[in-house]
DNA sequence: ATGGCCCGCTTGTGATCACAAACCCGGGCG
DNA sequence: CGCCCGGGTTTGTGATCACAAGCGGGCCAT
C-alpha cells in the first residue's frame, strides 16, 4: 500500500523515531545490552524500516547504540575504562560550560535551578529512577543553556546519551535516599559569583555521580 | 535491476560512502557551503540512494554536514562564535589527551612524531593545503592514540570533522611559509616529561591555528 | 541422554519506486 | 526595467521488495 494514511504534520518520521529512542536512552529507560530490531522499532513508531534504520544509524554515530558484527543493534554495555573516560569528558566540558554560564546567571535562573532541585528530591523520595535521571539532566541543561555555547552543550548531551543505559543499571540496583548535595554547592557558588567554587562543585557533582558506576 | 554486479567484499556500502565523505570533509577538501545531493553521492560511489542517505545522516549527526529546512545537504559555514567554541573544545579535550599520553610516550613515538613533522614541512613547501591538514591531523592522532582513550579521541575527531570545511577555506586563502613551530614545543615537552609544558604547547598549537580562522 | 547438524524463521542490507515539496528559470505584467 | 508567477525538473522521503546471513530450535545418531 503506497497511500499515506496520516496527514504527517511537520516532523519527519525518522525524526520522531530518533527523538523517541534518544530520550528513552538518555533517561536510562533501557538497560545495557538490550537488543533492538529495526522492524520492532518500525512497528512501535508505526513507520517502515527505512526511517527506523536512519534513526538507529544516527544513534550509533552518537554512541548511544552499538552494532554487532552482523549488524544487530543493542544498547552498549560500557567497560569501566570507558565509563571513566566519559566521566572525565563530562568533567572537562561541563566545568567549562558552567564557567561560561556564570557571568550570565541571574536570579531567575538560580530560582529555577532551586525549583528543579526540589523536583529531584521528590523523585528520590518516590524511588523513581527515570524521573531522577531526567530531572537531574534538566538541572544541568538549564544551567548550561546560559553559557550560549550550543556546540559544547551538544557535546555534553552526547556524553549523557552514551551513559544513559549505564545509569539505568546503576539506579536500578541502588536505592538513593538523598538528593545530590553538590547541587546546593553549585547554586551557592552561582549566587556568590565564585568561579573556582563553581568549577569544583560541578566537577564534584559529575565525578561523584559516576564514581559509583564503576563496578 | 536487482542483480548485485560486484562481489561486495566485506565493507558495507554505506560504510564506504561514510568513510569516503568523512575523510574528504576532515581533510578540508570541500569548502564551506558546498551543496551535495543524495543521487550525486550515490552516483559517485556507485551505490543507490539508501546507503548515501545513511552516510549523510551519520555525518549530519556528527556535525560534519548540515541539513537545510527542506532537507538539502551542505557543508556548514561556521559562525565565528561556533569556531571559537570548537577551538575551546579542541583545547580542552586535546590537552587532556596529550597529558594522558605523556607517561606512555616512548622514544619510538617521539621519533615518529618528528618524522611526521618533517612531512608537514614538506607539504608546506609544496603549497599543498590538503596534505598539510591531513599530516597535521596525523601528528595529533599519533600522539593521542597513546593516551588509550578511544572515547576522547573520537570526540576530538568529531571536532576536527566539524572544522574541516572551515580549514579548507582558511588554507585556501593564506599562504603559510613555515611549519607549525608549536609542534617542536610539543616534542620537546614530551622528551623532557614536562607535563605543564606539554599542556601549554598543545593548547597553544590548537588555539593559534584557529585564532586566524576568525574572519 | 547428549551432542551435532540442518532447516526455517528472523533480521539487516540495499535497490527501486511513488510522491510531494522545493528550486530554477523564463515569460508576462506593472 | 524590474518583479512576480507558473511549470518543468531536481531532490528528499518513506514504503516495499528481493536477498543473504545469522540464530535458534528441533531432530537424528551415537
Amino acid at each position: 500500500m503506497l497511500i499515506q494514511t496520516r496527514p504527517d504534520p511537520s516532523p519527519s518520521a525518522h525524526d520522531r523515531v530518533y527523538r523517541g529512542l534518544r530520550t528513552r536512552i538518555m533517561h536510562g529507560e533501557i538497560e545495557p545490552g538490550h537488543a533492538l530490531t529495526l522492524r520492532g522499532i518500525g512497528r512501535e513508531f508505526d513507520v517502515s524500516m527505512t526511517p527506523a534504520r536512519e534513526a538507529v544509524r544516527r544513534l550509533v554515530a552518537e554512541g548511544a547504540l552499538q552494532l554487532s558484527s552482523s549488524g544487530r543493534v543493542s544498547t552498549p554495555d560500557l567497560s569501566n575504562e570507558r565509563i571513566e573516560e566519559l566521566a572525565a569528558l563530562r568533567a572537562l566540558i561541563e566545568v567549562e560550560l558552567s564557567s561560561r554560564a556564570l557571568p550570565r546567571a541571574h536570579m531567575a535562573l538560580i530560582d529555577r535551578l532551586q525549583l528543579i532541585n526540589g523536583t529531584i528530591a521528590d523523585a528520590v523520595q518516590a524511588h523513581d529512577p527515570v524521573g531522577y535521571i531526567r530531572t537531574n539532566l534538566e538541572f544541568h541543561r538549564t544551567l548550561y543553556l546560559r553559557a550560549q555555547a550550543p556546540a559544547m552543550l551538544a557535546m555534553a548531551e552526547t556524553v549523557w546519551l552514551q551513559l544513559g543505559p549505564t545509569m539505568c543499571k546503576l539506579y536500578g540496583r541502588m536505592n538513593r535516599t538523598e538528593a545530590p548535595h553538590f547541587h546546593r554547592h553549585i547554586i551557592a557558588a552561582l549566587k556568590a559569583g565564585d568561579e573556582p567554587g563553581l568549577r569544583l562543585a560541578v566537577r564534584s557533582d559529575v565525578t561523584q555521580g559516576l564514581r559509583m558506576l564503576t563496578t
